[in-house]
DNA sequence: TTAGGGGTATAA
DNA sequence: TTATACCCCTAA
């Protein structure tokens, strides 16, 4: 296994897991306010970016989405700065701006966050910035813009230099974060990381992930796919290899006859599936390479499963994932901040720049973008393997740069795969969040027409047949 | 919002 | 008949 690592591709993909993996972490300590694991976590995430990383689609969300909370983490803090000179809350509301403009949704999210830009001006009423105050609540609430007097009662605030008014006192920002960290939970939940799958749920998990594919290959016409069953049959052997698999090759066949017999349903999972394998294809000018390496193999396969397919069509030269967000974040780091003494601050010795955020963490940053960058324009052409499955396995409920639904969602709710696949939701639900805790199972995965009370309901008979 | 009781429809 | 999925209702 050693010589793996140095195979093409590999370090790439395994730095992919850890980003995944430590996003979680770091997403987790938000939650549980310890906001100093949370900085830790984001670190590492920093630092760990500057190495070529496995840039797929769904990385620049993960990676924007982890500077968002970053910046938001940092929002009550009078000295740091972001990107830009920004505040650390201005900074959040551009780095939202551009995910709306690089995925072209969530219009009306912004409009949410933007509402909530009244918080700068808090923030700085507080730290009695009452110049900048002035600054920010004319720079985002320009005239006619004061819903319910707030505009007014700030505008005086900052003439009287007065920063202890209730409403200031009462505004709770940590409240705010976790306000914020709800927000984009929801716009996109992060799917659990391929490291704590692979490790919940082991063979089970690779024994699925490879029935899917299985699936998709085996109900495909010759002509549009070129993954033939020897070869599966090698991609599979080479995995149980590696995760330890017991199952022989001969169970999955059966499992998919199976289904295909019992199910016509299927096919509409199936021929989505089949639509981005042979777009993946298309772009590859058709040709799955003879000898390639069977792990290869499945990379393509998964390739094609995990894209949404809006964003397999990026902007030509915008392959890079941190460096497309260093074009629209300008120098500096990409997710810690950095402090500065405000001109108009009293205390110099308020900068307690932690010793990686320095300037040189910015230079790193900026040849990350660089690594990356070249790393990432190949990785278009050489993909990842099993893990995309976990996002297959794992949905994401919203698919960015693609309107269209889950493909699942039009399956009927009886077929077995959906069902496998939402007692999987569930399950993986409650590990993760908690039985009981089903509104937040419920917006954490994509059901379809499912109430918190339906899938209540249905890890009630999950318990109960496990009991029988 | 959730837990839990209980009813109905469906398929085996 | 039984198991299962889903639905509805009510209390907390």
């Amino acid at each position: 296994m050693a010589a793996a690592v140095q195979q093409p591709g590999c370090e790439e993909l395994i730095n992919r897991w850890i980003f995944d993996f430590y996003s979680s972490r770091a997403v987790d300590a938000f939650r549980s306010a310890d906001y100093g694991s949370f900085a830790q976590f984001r670190d590492l995430l920093e630092a760990l970016v500057v190495r070529p990383i496995d840039g797929r689609s769904d990385m620049k969300i993960k990676l924007r989405l982890m500077q968002f909370l970053s910046q938001i983490n940092d929002g009550d803090k009078p000295d740091v700065r972001f990107q830009n000179h920004l505040t650390p809350l201005e900074s959040a509301l551009k780095t939202f701006e551009d995910i709306c403009t690089e995925t072209e949704v969530l219009q009306n999210d912004l409009e949410h966050l933007k509402s909530e830009m009244f918080l700068v001006v808090i923030v700085c009423i507080k730290n009695e910035q009452f110049q900048k105050a002035g600054d920010m609540l004319h720079k985002y609430f320009p005239k006619g813009t004061d819903s319910a007097g707030k505009k007014k009662l700030f505008e005086d605030l900052i003439k009287r230099r007065y920063s202890r008014h209730t409403v200031i006192k009462s505004t709770s920002y940590s409240e705010f974060k976790q306000d914020m960290l709800d927000f984009i939970e929801k716009l996109y939940p992060l799917p659990e990381p391929f490291l704590l799958k692979v490790r919940l749920f082991g063979s089970y998990t690779i024994f699925w992930i490879l029935y899917y594919i299985f699936s998709a290959v085996e109900t495909h016409s010759a002509e549009t796919t070129q993954l033939s069953l020897n070869r599966l049959r090698t991609v599979y052997l080479e995995l149980a290899k590696i995760f330890s698999v017991s199952a022989p090759f001969s169970q999955l066949e059966e499992e998919v006859q199976k289904e295909a017999e019992e199910e016509s349903g299927i096919d509409l999972e199936l021929n989505e599936l089949d639509l981005r394998l042979s777009e993946t294809q298309d772009e590859e000018n058709g040709s799955v390479a003879g000898e390639r390496a069977s792990q290869e193999q499945s990379s393509r396969a998964d390739h094609g499963i995990d894209q949404p397919e809006g964003q397999e069509k990026e902007r030509p030269g915008d392959h890079t994932v941190t460096g497309s967000i260093m074009e629209t974040s300008g120098s500096g780091s990409i997710l810690a901040p950095y402090q500065v003494r405000e001109v108009n601050s009293a205390t110099p010795e308020s900068t307690n720049v932690h010793p990686l955020e320095n300037s040189k963490r910015r230079e790193d940053a900026a040849v990350s973008a660089i690594t990356v960058a070249q790393l990432v324009i190949e990785e278009d052409s050489q993909s990842s393997d099993m893990e995309a499955n976990d996002s297959q396995q794992t949905p994401s409920p919203l698919k960015i740069g693609s309107s269209e639904d889950n493909p699942l969602q039009s399956l009927p709710m009886n077929s077995t795969p959906v069902r496998k696949k939402q007692s999987d939701w569930v399950r993986q639900g409650v590990a993760r969040y908690g039985e009981g805790r089903w509104e937040k199972i419920k917006n954490m995965f994509p059901f379809k027409g499912r109430t918190a009370v339906n899938i209540k309901d249905r890890w009630r008979t999950m318990k109960k047949q496990k009991f029988t």
